[in-house]
RNA sequence: CGGGGCGUGGCGCAGUCCGGUAGCGCACCUGCUUUGGGAGCAGGGGGUCCCCGGUUCGAAUCCGGGCGCCCCGACCA
Protein backbone atom coordinates (compact mmCIF):
# COMPACT_ATOMS: atom_id res chain seq x y z
CA UNK A 1 0.00 0.00 0.00
CA UNK A 2 2.56 1.99 0.70
CA UNK A 3 4.17 1.60 -2.53
CA UNK A 4 3.19 4.68 -4.74
CA UNK A 5 4.10 6.49 -1.86
CA UNK A 6 8.03 6.06 -2.22
CA UNK A 7 10.21 8.36 -4.20
CA UNK A 8 11.58 7.26 -7.46
CA UNK A 9 14.93 6.07 -6.23
CA UNK A 10 17.74 7.81 -7.46
CA UNK A 11 19.23 4.55 -9.35
CA UNK A 12 16.12 4.24 -11.26
CA UNK A 13 15.48 7.99 -12.63
CA UNK A 14 18.18 10.53 -11.27
CA UNK A 15 15.53 13.10 -12.97
CA UNK A 16 12.51 11.88 -11.90
CA UNK A 17 13.51 11.44 -8.40
CA UNK A 18 14.48 15.54 -8.41
CA UNK A 19 11.20 16.05 -9.67
CA UNK A 20 9.54 14.01 -7.40
CA UNK A 21 11.20 15.19 -4.47
CA UNK A 22 10.24 18.65 -5.00
CA UNK A 23 6.58 18.00 -5.33
CA UNK A 24 6.60 15.49 -2.33
CA UNK A 25 8.52 18.11 -0.03
CA UNK A 26 6.51 20.62 -0.99
CA UNK A 27 9.52 22.70 -2.16
CA UNK A 28 7.91 24.10 -5.28
CA UNK A 29 5.09 23.81 -7.84
CA UNK A 30 4.60 24.55 -11.51
CA UNK A 31 3.09 28.27 -12.16
CA UNK A 32 0.49 28.09 -15.21
CA UNK A 33 3.07 30.44 -17.14
CA UNK A 34 5.26 27.93 -18.73
CA UNK A 35 8.76 27.65 -17.42
CA UNK A 36 7.83 29.56 -14.21
CA UNK A 37 7.21 28.39 -10.81
CA UNK A 38 6.09 28.81 -7.59
CA UNK A 39 8.17 28.25 -4.52
CA UNK A 40 6.12 27.02 -1.87
CA UNK A 41 6.27 28.20 1.92
CA UNK A 42 9.06 25.39 3.18
CA UNK A 43 11.28 26.16 -0.27
CA UNK A 44 11.10 29.33 0.41
CA UNK A 45 12.16 29.23 3.91
CA UNK A 46 15.13 27.44 3.07
CA UNK A 47 15.79 30.35 0.46
CA UNK A 48 15.31 33.26 3.64
CA UNK A 49 17.88 31.18 5.41
CA UNK A 50 20.50 31.27 2.62
CA UNK A 51 19.60 34.59 1.92
CA UNK A 52 19.75 35.88 5.76
CA UNK A 53 23.39 34.25 5.70
CA UNK A 54 24.63 35.49 2.24
CA UNK A 55 23.12 38.92 3.42
CA UNK A 56 25.52 39.25 6.39
CA UNK A 57 28.92 37.96 4.29
CA UNK A 58 28.09 40.82 1.84
CA UNK A 59 27.32 43.91 4.56
CA UNK A 60 30.40 41.96 5.87
CA UNK A 61 32.52 42.93 2.85
CA UNK A 62 31.38 46.41 2.58
CA UNK A 63 28.20 46.27 0.66
CA UNK A 64 25.14 47.85 0.52
CA UNK A 65 21.68 46.93 -0.30
CA UNK A 66 20.05 48.60 -2.98
CA UNK A 67 16.78 48.41 -5.47
CA UNK A 68 16.69 48.96 -9.40
CA UNK A 69 13.68 48.86 -11.48
CA UNK A 70 12.78 45.88 -13.32
CA UNK A 71 12.60 47.27 -16.96
CA UNK A 72 15.60 48.49 -18.53
CA UNK A 73 15.49 50.62 -22.04
CA UNK A 74 16.45 47.99 -24.84
CA UNK A 75 19.22 50.41 -25.74
CA UNK A 76 21.32 50.32 -22.61
CA UNK A 77 21.06 46.07 -23.21
CA UNK A 78 22.69 46.84 -26.82
CA UNK A 79 25.20 49.01 -25.22
CA UNK A 80 27.83 46.35 -24.84
CA UNK A 81 28.44 44.90 -27.83
CA UNK A 82 29.19 40.69 -26.18
CA UNK A 83 26.31 41.25 -23.36
CA UNK A 84 23.81 41.78 -25.77
CA UNK A 85 24.54 38.78 -27.83
CA UNK A 86 24.78 37.05 -24.82
CA UNK A 87 21.67 37.93 -24.07
CA UNK A 88 19.62 38.93 -26.97
CA UNK A 89 18.09 35.21 -27.63
CA UNK A 90 16.58 35.24 -23.67
CA UNK A 91 14.70 38.67 -23.31
CA UNK A 92 11.47 38.62 -22.49
CA UNK A 93 10.33 42.73 -23.85
CA UNK A 94 7.79 45.10 -23.43
CA UNK A 95 6.40 46.77 -26.46
CA UNK A 96 3.13 47.92 -25.08
CA UNK A 97 1.84 50.06 -22.13
CA UNK A 98 -0.80 51.84 -21.18
CA UNK A 99 -3.15 50.55 -24.41
CA UNK A 100 -0.02 52.14 -26.56
CA UNK A 101 2.77 50.59 -28.34
CA UNK A 102 5.62 51.99 -26.12
CA UNK A 103 8.53 54.37 -28.16
CA UNK A 104 11.06 52.42 -26.61
CA UNK A 105 10.81 48.82 -26.17
CA UNK A 106 11.47 47.73 -22.58
CA UNK A 107 13.80 45.12 -21.34
CA UNK A 108 12.38 42.83 -18.08
CA UNK A 109 15.92 42.72 -16.40
CA UNK A 110 17.74 39.20 -17.19
CA UNK A 111 20.17 41.01 -15.37
CA UNK A 112 21.24 44.70 -14.56
CA UNK A 113 24.88 45.64 -15.23
CA UNK A 114 23.86 48.10 -18.05
CA UNK A 115 21.12 50.29 -15.58
CA UNK A 116 23.33 49.89 -12.24
CA UNK A 117 26.48 51.28 -14.38
CA UNK A 118 24.10 54.42 -15.74
CA UNK A 119 23.12 55.34 -12.74
CA UNK A 120 26.59 54.59 -10.62
CA UNK A 121 27.35 57.11 -13.67
CA UNK A 122 26.03 60.07 -12.03
CA UNK A 123 27.06 59.02 -8.17
CA UNK A 124 30.67 58.89 -9.13
CA UNK A 125 32.69 62.02 -9.46
CA UNK A 126 36.07 60.77 -7.67
CA UNK A 127 38.15 58.44 -6.50
CA UNK A 128 36.84 59.24 -2.89
CA UNK A 129 33.69 57.57 -4.04
CA UNK A 130 35.34 54.65 -4.86
CA UNK A 131 34.80 51.55 -4.43
CA UNK A 132 31.23 51.70 -4.67
CA UNK A 133 30.09 48.21 -3.49
CA UNK A 134 26.28 47.43 -4.20
CA UNK A 135 23.86 44.71 -4.28
CA UNK A 136 20.08 44.08 -4.86
CA UNK A 137 18.14 40.95 -3.87
CA UNK A 138 15.93 40.73 -6.48
CA UNK A 139 14.17 38.74 -9.71
CA UNK A 140 15.04 38.28 -13.21
CA UNK A 141 13.75 36.87 -16.48
CA UNK A 142 15.69 35.08 -18.92
CA UNK A 143 13.88 32.92 -21.44
CA UNK A 144 14.72 29.40 -21.94
CA UNK A 145 13.46 26.59 -24.12
CA UNK A 146 13.84 23.88 -21.47
CA UNK A 147 13.08 24.37 -17.94
CA UNK A 148 13.69 22.52 -14.74
CA UNK A 149 12.39 23.74 -11.14
CA UNK A 150 15.00 25.48 -9.36
CA UNK A 151 17.59 24.54 -12.06
CA UNK A 152 16.60 26.73 -15.22
CA UNK A 153 13.04 28.57 -14.93
CA UNK A 154 11.99 31.50 -16.99
CA UNK A 155 12.00 33.64 -14.01
CA UNK A 156 14.29 33.19 -11.12
CA UNK A 157 15.19 35.09 -7.57
CA UNK A 158 18.74 36.00 -7.12
CA UNK A 159 21.32 38.90 -5.68
CA UNK A 160 23.35 40.38 -8.13
CA UNK A 161 26.10 42.64 -6.93
CA UNK A 162 28.09 44.80 -8.33
CA UNK A 163 30.77 47.23 -8.02
CA UNK A 164 33.01 49.84 -9.34
CA UNK A 165 36.90 50.35 -8.14
CA UNK A 166 39.54 52.89 -9.17
CA UNK A 167 42.43 50.51 -10.28
CA UNK A 168 42.05 46.83 -12.69
CA UNK A 169 43.80 45.41 -9.71
CA UNK A 170 41.65 46.00 -6.86
CA UNK A 171 38.54 44.73 -9.26
CA UNK A 172 40.16 41.87 -10.14
CA UNK A 173 40.61 41.29 -6.53
CA UNK A 174 37.14 42.24 -5.44
CA UNK A 175 35.90 39.39 -7.71
CA UNK A 176 38.18 36.92 -6.43
CA UNK A 177 36.77 38.16 -3.08
CA UNK A 178 33.40 37.75 -3.83
CA UNK A 179 33.69 33.91 -5.29
CA UNK A 180 35.56 33.04 -1.62
CA UNK A 181 32.80 34.33 -0.46
CA UNK A 182 30.55 32.25 -1.86
CA UNK A 183 32.79 29.11 -1.44
CA UNK A 184 32.63 29.46 2.29
CA UNK A 185 28.53 29.96 2.01
CA UNK A 186 27.93 26.65 0.05
CA UNK A 187 30.72 24.91 2.26
CA UNK A 188 30.21 26.20 5.69
CA UNK A 189 26.10 26.90 5.58
CA UNK A 190 24.91 24.49 2.54
CA UNK A 191 27.63 21.64 3.35
CA UNK A 192 27.82 21.55 -0.51
CA UNK A 193 31.76 22.30 -1.69
CA UNK A 194 32.10 23.56 -4.72
CA UNK A 195 35.59 23.32 -7.09
CA UNK A 196 36.69 26.97 -7.78
CA UNK A 197 38.05 28.00 -10.57
CA UNK A 198 38.05 30.50 -13.58
CA UNK A 199 36.23 30.04 -17.21
CA UNK A 200 37.51 29.64 -20.04
CA UNK A 201 36.54 32.43 -23.18
CA UNK A 202 33.81 30.45 -24.43
CA UNK A 203 31.71 29.52 -21.16
CA UNK A 204 32.49 33.23 -19.40
CA UNK A 205 29.39 35.59 -19.05
CA UNK A 206 28.63 38.20 -21.49
CA UNK A 207 30.40 41.25 -21.56
CA UNK A 208 33.04 40.07 -18.84
CA UNK A 209 36.57 40.36 -18.84
CA UNK A 210 37.11 37.13 -16.59
CA UNK A 211 34.42 35.13 -14.50
CA UNK A 212 35.40 33.07 -12.18
CA UNK A 213 32.64 30.52 -11.06
CA UNK A 214 31.58 27.53 -8.19
CA UNK A 215 31.42 24.65 -9.24
CA UNK A 216 29.43 22.05 -7.73
CA UNK A 217 29.19 17.86 -8.26
CA UNK A 218 25.51 16.66 -7.90
CA UNK A 219 24.66 12.74 -6.78
CA UNK A 220 24.75 11.88 -10.42
CA UNK A 221 28.41 13.37 -11.09
CA UNK A 222 27.21 16.02 -13.11
CA UNK A 223 28.36 19.98 -12.26
CA UNK A 224 26.15 22.63 -11.27
CA UNK A 225 27.55 25.95 -11.79
CA UNK A 226 26.48 27.49 -8.09
CA UNK A 227 27.70 30.98 -8.28
CA UNK A 228 29.41 33.16 -10.58
CA UNK A 229 31.58 36.34 -9.88
CA UNK A 230 32.85 38.52 -12.78
CA UNK A 231 35.55 40.76 -13.41
CA UNK A 232 34.19 43.55 -15.80
CA UNK A 233 37.01 45.31 -16.97
CA UNK A 234 35.72 48.51 -18.39
CA UNK A 235 33.65 47.43 -20.83
CA UNK A 236 30.55 48.58 -19.27
CA UNK A 237 31.86 51.87 -17.60
CA UNK A 238 33.26 52.39 -21.18
CA UNK A 239 29.92 52.25 -22.43
CA UNK A 240 28.12 54.18 -19.41
CA UNK A 241 30.52 56.63 -18.76
CA UNK A 242 31.50 56.08 -15.29
CA UNK A 243 34.18 58.25 -14.92
CA UNK A 244 36.28 59.41 -11.66
CA UNK A 245 39.12 62.04 -11.10
CA UNK A 246 42.21 60.05 -9.34
CA UNK A 247 44.35 61.04 -7.10
CA UNK A 248 45.99 63.15 -9.13
CA UNK A 249 43.56 64.86 -10.95
CA UNK A 250 43.36 62.62 -13.89
CA UNK A 251 39.67 61.44 -15.35
CA UNK A 252 39.98 57.71 -15.58
CA UNK A 253 37.17 54.72 -16.27
CA UNK A 254 35.90 52.65 -13.20
CA UNK A 255 36.65 49.31 -13.13
CA UNK A 256 33.73 47.08 -12.37
CA UNK A 257 32.53 43.12 -11.31
CA UNK A 258 29.54 41.69 -10.57
CA UNK A 259 28.46 38.48 -9.41
CA UNK A 260 25.09 36.69 -8.45
CA UNK A 261 23.93 32.92 -6.89
CA UNK A 262 20.63 32.20 -7.59
CA UNK A 263 17.61 29.90 -6.38
CA UNK A 264 19.53 27.58 -8.42
CA UNK A 265 21.23 26.81 -5.13
CA UNK A 266 18.35 25.21 -3.99
CA UNK A 267 18.53 22.86 -6.99
CA UNK A 268 22.15 21.95 -5.90
CA UNK A 269 21.39 21.33 -2.65
CA UNK A 270 18.41 18.71 -3.18
CA UNK A 271 20.98 17.00 -5.47
CA UNK A 272 23.96 17.12 -2.86
CA UNK A 273 21.79 15.75 -0.01
CA UNK A 274 18.77 14.41 -1.39
CA UNK A 275 18.40 10.62 -0.63
CA UNK A 276 15.88 8.19 -1.50
CA UNK A 277 13.46 9.22 1.47
CA UNK A 278 13.86 12.59 0.13
CA UNK A 279 14.83 15.98 0.88
CA UNK A 280 18.21 16.54 3.39
CA UNK A 281 18.77 20.11 5.06
CA UNK A 282 22.46 21.21 6.19
CA UNK A 283 20.87 22.33 9.84
CA UNK A 284 22.05 25.64 9.03
CA UNK A 285 19.67 26.46 6.89
CA UNK A 286 16.68 23.99 7.81
CA UNK A 287 13.76 26.18 8.61
CA UNK A 288 12.93 23.66 11.08
CA UNK A 289 15.74 21.79 13.32
CA UNK A 290 13.87 19.51 15.20
CA UNK A 291 10.75 18.67 15.20
CA UNK A 292 9.18 16.76 17.97
CA UNK A 293 6.08 14.70 17.52
CA UNK A 294 3.99 13.59 20.47
CA UNK A 295 3.29 9.74 20.58
CA UNK A 296 -0.58 8.97 21.45
CA UNK A 297 -1.24 11.87 24.38
CA UNK A 298 -2.76 10.35 27.89
CA UNK A 299 -5.98 11.71 29.26
CA UNK A 300 -4.33 14.24 31.07
CA UNK A 301 -2.83 15.60 28.44
CA UNK A 302 0.83 15.48 29.68
CA UNK A 303 1.91 13.98 26.76
CA UNK A 304 1.65 17.26 24.86
CA UNK A 305 2.23 19.14 27.57
CA UNK A 306 5.71 17.69 27.66
CA UNK A 307 6.54 17.87 24.33
CA UNK A 308 5.55 21.27 24.18
CA UNK A 309 7.98 21.98 26.91
CA UNK A 310 10.76 20.74 25.63
CA UNK A 311 10.18 22.74 22.51
CA UNK A 312 10.36 25.77 24.37
CA UNK A 313 13.53 24.72 25.84
CA UNK A 314 15.32 23.70 22.46
CA UNK A 315 13.78 27.60 21.55
CA UNK A 316 15.35 29.03 24.15
CA UNK A 317 18.79 27.43 23.32
CA UNK A 318 18.09 29.26 19.69
CA UNK A 319 17.48 25.88 18.25
CA UNK A 320 14.51 26.04 15.65
CA UNK A 321 12.29 23.28 17.04
CA UNK A 322 8.47 22.60 16.39
CA UNK A 323 6.32 20.85 17.75
CA UNK A 324 3.92 19.28 15.39
CA UNK A 325 1.22 18.90 17.59
CA UNK A 326 -1.73 17.76 14.37
CA UNK A 327 -4.26 15.45 16.05
CA UNK A 328 -5.58 13.69 12.70
CA UNK A 329 -2.28 12.61 11.88
CA UNK A 330 -0.47 9.06 12.90
CA UNK A 331 2.82 9.18 14.66
CA UNK A 332 4.02 7.15 11.45
CA UNK A 333 2.72 9.80 8.65
CA UNK A 334 4.28 12.53 10.30
CA UNK A 335 7.62 10.61 10.85
CA UNK A 336 7.47 10.18 6.73
CA UNK A 337 6.50 13.88 5.94
CA UNK A 338 9.07 15.34 8.31
CA UNK A 339 11.51 13.06 6.74
CA UNK A 340 10.98 14.20 3.43
CA UNK A 341 11.06 17.35 4.08
CA UNK A 342 14.64 17.11 5.26
CA UNK A 343 14.30 17.71 8.89
CA UNK A 344 17.81 16.93 10.48
CA UNK A 345 16.74 15.81 14.39
CA UNK A 346 13.27 14.19 15.38
CA UNK A 347 12.47 13.98 18.55
CA UNK A 348 9.36 11.28 19.62
CA UNK A 349 7.59 12.00 22.91
CA UNK A 350 5.25 9.32 24.45
CA UNK A 351 3.29 7.81 27.72
CA UNK A 352 6.81 5.30 28.05
CA UNK A 353 8.74 8.20 27.80
CA UNK A 354 7.03 10.39 30.50
CA UNK A 355 7.78 7.38 33.21
CA UNK A 356 11.33 7.61 32.75
CA UNK A 357 12.16 11.03 31.77
CA UNK A 358 13.11 10.23 28.61
CA UNK A 359 13.03 10.81 24.84
CA UNK A 360 13.56 8.62 21.64
CA UNK A 361 15.53 10.97 18.89
CA UNK A 362 16.05 9.70 15.25
CA UNK A 363 18.32 11.87 12.94
CA UNK A 364 17.94 12.42 9.38
CA UNK A 365 21.27 11.17 8.57
CA UNK A 366 23.15 9.01 10.59
CA UNK A 367 27.07 7.69 10.01
CA UNK A 368 27.09 4.82 8.25
CA UNK A 369 23.07 5.78 7.07
CA UNK A 370 21.83 3.53 9.63
CA UNK A 371 18.33 4.41 10.71
CA UNK A 372 18.71 3.33 14.16
CA UNK A 373 16.76 5.70 16.84
CA UNK A 374 18.38 6.45 20.33
CA UNK A 375 17.06 6.68 23.40
CA UNK A 376 17.95 9.54 25.53
CA UNK A 377 17.09 11.17 29.12
CA UNK A 378 15.73 14.30 28.29
CA UNK A 379 18.49 16.29 30.05
CA UNK A 380 20.79 15.13 27.91
CA UNK A 381 18.89 15.25 24.48
CA UNK A 382 18.80 19.00 25.71
CA UNK A 383 22.32 19.13 26.81
CA UNK A 384 23.60 17.82 24.10
CA UNK A 385 21.01 18.80 20.89
CA UNK A 386 22.99 21.86 19.60
CA UNK A 387 26.05 19.70 19.34
CA UNK A 388 24.16 17.05 17.64
CA UNK A 389 23.45 20.16 15.03
CA UNK A 390 26.66 20.90 14.30
CA UNK A 391 27.76 17.27 14.00
CA UNK A 392 25.44 16.62 11.59
CA UNK A 393 26.53 19.81 9.40
CA UNK A 394 29.41 18.67 9.30
CA UNK A 395 28.87 14.85 8.65
CA UNK A 396 27.13 16.54 5.70
CA UNK A 397 30.10 18.08 4.25
CA UNK A 398 32.44 15.34 5.02
CA UNK A 399 30.48 13.16 2.69
CA UNK A 400 29.95 15.54 -0.06
CA UNK A 401 33.44 16.24 0.18
CA UNK A 402 34.64 12.27 0.02
CA UNK A 403 31.67 11.48 -2.68
CA UNK A 404 33.54 14.60 -5.04
CA UNK A 405 36.41 13.01 -4.85
CA UNK A 406 35.60 9.65 -5.30
CA UNK A 407 34.57 10.74 -8.48
CA UNK A 408 37.23 12.67 -9.88
CA UNK A 409 39.84 11.53 -11.85
CA UNK A 410 43.12 13.24 -12.71
CA UNK A 411 45.88 11.69 -14.88
CA UNK A 412 43.76 11.67 -18.20
CA UNK A 413 45.45 12.25 -21.55
CA UNK A 414 43.46 11.93 -24.34
CA UNK A 415 39.73 12.45 -25.50
CA UNK A 416 39.11 8.56 -25.71
CA UNK A 417 39.65 8.00 -21.90
CA UNK A 418 37.83 11.01 -21.29
CA UNK A 419 34.86 9.71 -23.59
CA UNK A 420 35.19 6.37 -21.44
CA UNK A 421 34.41 8.02 -17.81
CA UNK A 422 32.03 10.24 -19.13
CA UNK A 423 29.78 7.60 -21.14
CA UNK A 424 30.23 5.82 -17.56
CA UNK A 425 29.37 7.09 -14.05
CA UNK A 426 31.22 10.55 -15.41
CA UNK A 427 32.56 13.09 -13.16
CA UNK A 428 35.60 15.60 -12.81
CA UNK A 429 38.21 14.41 -14.78
CA UNK A 430 41.28 17.15 -15.10
CA UNK A 431 43.67 16.85 -17.75
CA UNK A 432 45.83 19.91 -19.22
CA UNK A 433 45.03 22.28 -22.21
CA UNK A 434 46.57 23.93 -24.79
CA UNK A 435 44.16 26.76 -24.31
CA UNK A 436 43.02 26.48 -28.05
CA UNK A 437 39.07 26.49 -28.25
CA UNK A 438 38.49 24.51 -30.72
CA UNK A 439 39.49 21.73 -28.38
CA UNK A 440 36.95 22.63 -25.92
CA UNK A 441 34.84 22.03 -28.79
CA UNK A 442 35.93 19.10 -30.00
CA UNK A 443 35.50 17.78 -26.78
CA UNK A 444 32.07 18.81 -26.26
CA UNK A 445 31.10 17.16 -29.38
CA UNK A 446 32.96 13.51 -28.84
CA UNK A 447 32.17 13.33 -24.83
CA UNK A 448 29.28 15.47 -23.81
CA UNK A 449 31.58 17.41 -21.39
CA UNK A 450 32.15 20.70 -21.00
CA UNK A 451 35.34 22.73 -19.91
CA UNK A 452 34.28 23.67 -15.91
CA UNK A 453 36.89 25.64 -15.36
CA UNK A 454 40.26 26.31 -14.90
CA UNK A 455 40.98 25.08 -10.95
CA UNK A 456 42.21 27.26 -8.41
CA UNK A 457 45.25 26.19 -7.02
CA UNK A 458 44.47 24.19 -4.51
CA UNK A 459 41.84 21.94 -6.47
CA UNK A 460 44.90 21.10 -9.37
CA UNK A 461 47.26 18.23 -9.13
CA UNK A 462 50.41 17.76 -7.70
CA UNK A 463 52.03 17.95 -11.02
CA UNK A 464 50.56 19.50 -13.82
CA UNK A 465 49.50 17.93 -16.92
CA UNK A 466 52.45 18.05 -19.78
CA UNK A 467 49.78 17.51 -22.66
CA UNK A 468 46.62 18.62 -23.81
CA UNK A 469 43.99 16.39 -24.18
CA UNK A 470 43.14 17.49 -27.93
CA UNK A 471 46.51 15.45 -28.16
CA UNK A 472 48.70 17.75 -30.44
CA UNK A 473 49.67 20.21 -28.27
CA UNK A 474 51.24 20.89 -25.19
CA UNK A 475 49.73 21.88 -22.18
CA UNK A 476 49.37 25.27 -21.11
CA UNK A 477 46.87 24.99 -17.72
CA UNK A 478 45.22 21.90 -16.02
CA UNK A 479 41.25 22.29 -16.34
CA UNK A 480 37.99 20.78 -15.35
CA UNK A 481 35.79 18.78 -17.53
CA UNK A 482 32.46 17.67 -16.46
CA UNK A 483 29.03 17.34 -17.97
CA UNK A 484 27.25 20.22 -16.61
CA UNK A 485 23.27 21.25 -15.58
C1' C B 1 13.02 24.99 -33.21
C1' G B 2 13.59 19.18 -34.83
C1' G B 3 12.27 13.67 -32.75
C1' G B 4 8.96 10.89 -29.26
C1' G B 5 4.95 10.56 -25.63
C1' C B 6 0.61 12.28 -23.08
C1' G B 7 -4.09 15.34 -22.08
C1' U B 8 -10.27 11.57 -18.01
C1' G B 9 -12.51 14.40 -9.97
C1' G B 10 -6.83 17.64 -6.23
C1' C B 11 -2.76 13.73 -7.68
C1' G B 12 -1.66 8.98 -10.27
C1' C B 13 -4.11 6.10 -13.75
C1' A B 14 -7.89 2.39 -16.32
C1' G B 15 -11.58 2.84 -20.02
C1' U B 16 -10.32 4.55 -26.44
C1' C B 17 -8.55 -0.71 -30.73
C1' C B 18 -14.45 -2.86 -30.90
C1' G B 19 -19.36 4.07 -29.72
C1' G B 20 -24.29 2.48 -25.33
C1' U B 21 -25.41 4.68 -17.22
C1' A B 22 -17.67 7.70 -16.34
C1' G B 23 -14.54 3.99 -13.05
C1' C B 24 -10.13 2.62 -9.68
C1' G B 25 -6.11 3.90 -6.06
C1' C B 26 -4.44 7.90 -3.15
C1' A B 27 -6.09 12.51 -1.18
C1' C B 28 -10.56 15.13 0.89
C1' C B 29 -15.28 15.49 4.36
C1' U B 30 -18.45 13.20 8.72
C1' G B 31 -18.72 9.67 12.74
C1' C B 32 -16.80 5.91 15.93
C1' U B 33 -12.57 3.11 17.21
C1' U B 34 -7.25 4.12 17.00
C1' U B 35 -2.03 6.31 17.86
C1' G B 36 6.08 4.03 19.37
C1' G B 37 7.08 3.89 11.13
C1' G B 38 2.40 5.94 5.93
C1' A B 39 -4.44 3.39 11.03
C1' G B 40 -9.40 0.52 10.63
C1' C B 41 -14.54 0.41 9.71
C1' A B 42 -18.96 2.84 8.04
C1' G B 43 -21.01 6.76 5.41
C1' G B 44 -20.13 11.00 1.97
C1' G B 45 -18.64 15.10 -1.57
C1' G B 46 -16.33 16.19 -5.96
C1' G B 47 -15.93 15.38 -13.54
C1' U B 48 -17.50 21.14 -19.42
C1' C B 49 -13.42 13.20 -20.18
C1' C B 50 -7.95 19.81 -23.18
C1' C B 51 -10.77 22.99 -26.96
C1' C B 52 -13.63 23.70 -31.63
C1' G B 53 -16.12 21.36 -35.48
C1' G B 54 -17.92 16.77 -38.01
C1' U B 55 -20.12 11.56 -38.31
C1' U B 56 -24.09 9.02 -35.44
C1' C B 57 -30.37 7.69 -32.44
C1' G B 58 -26.08 8.04 -29.17
C1' A B 59 -18.93 10.16 -28.78
C1' A B 60 -14.04 10.03 -23.38
C1' U B 61 -14.07 6.41 -27.55
C1' C B 62 -14.46 7.39 -34.72
C1' C B 63 -12.86 11.71 -38.32
C1' G B 64 -10.71 16.89 -39.14
C1' G B 65 -8.44 21.09 -37.05
C1' G B 66 -6.37 23.68 -32.94
C1' C B 67 -4.15 24.24 -27.93
C1' G B 68 -1.37 22.66 -23.78
C1' C B 69 2.10 19.67 -21.04
C1' C B 70 6.18 16.15 -20.42
C1' C B 71 10.62 13.57 -22.18
C1' C B 72 15.02 13.42 -25.72
C1' G B 73 18.46 16.79 -28.84
C1' A B 74 20.78 22.38 -30.35
C1' C B 75 21.15 27.32 -26.57
C1' C B 76 21.45 28.64 -21.24
C1' A B 77 22.43 30.89 -13.72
Amino acid sequence: MAKNKQLTKRSEDFSAWYNELIFRAELADHSPVRGSMVIRPWGYAIWENMQRALDDMFKDTGHQNVYFPLLIPMSFIEKEKDHVEGFKPELVVVTHAGGKELEEALVVRPTSETVVMSMMAKWIQSYRDLPMKLNQWVNVMRWELRTRLFLRTSEFLWQEGHTVHATAEEAEEHTRVMLGVYRNFMEDWMAMPPVTGLKSESEKFAGATRSYSCEAMMQDNKALQAGTSHFLGQNFSRQFDVKFQSEEGKEEFGWNTSWGVSTRLLGGLIMTHGDDRGLVLPPKIAPTQVIIVPVKDLDDGSVLEKANSLCSELKAQGIRAELDSRDFLSPGSKFYEWERKGVPIRLEVGPRDLENNQVVLAQRVVPGDSQKKEVLQQSEALRTMSKRLDDFQECLLKKAVIRREENTYRGIENIDELNEIMSGSGGYVYTGWSGDPTVEQTVKERTGATLRCIPEKEFRSSECPVRCIGGEKKSEMEVVWAKAY
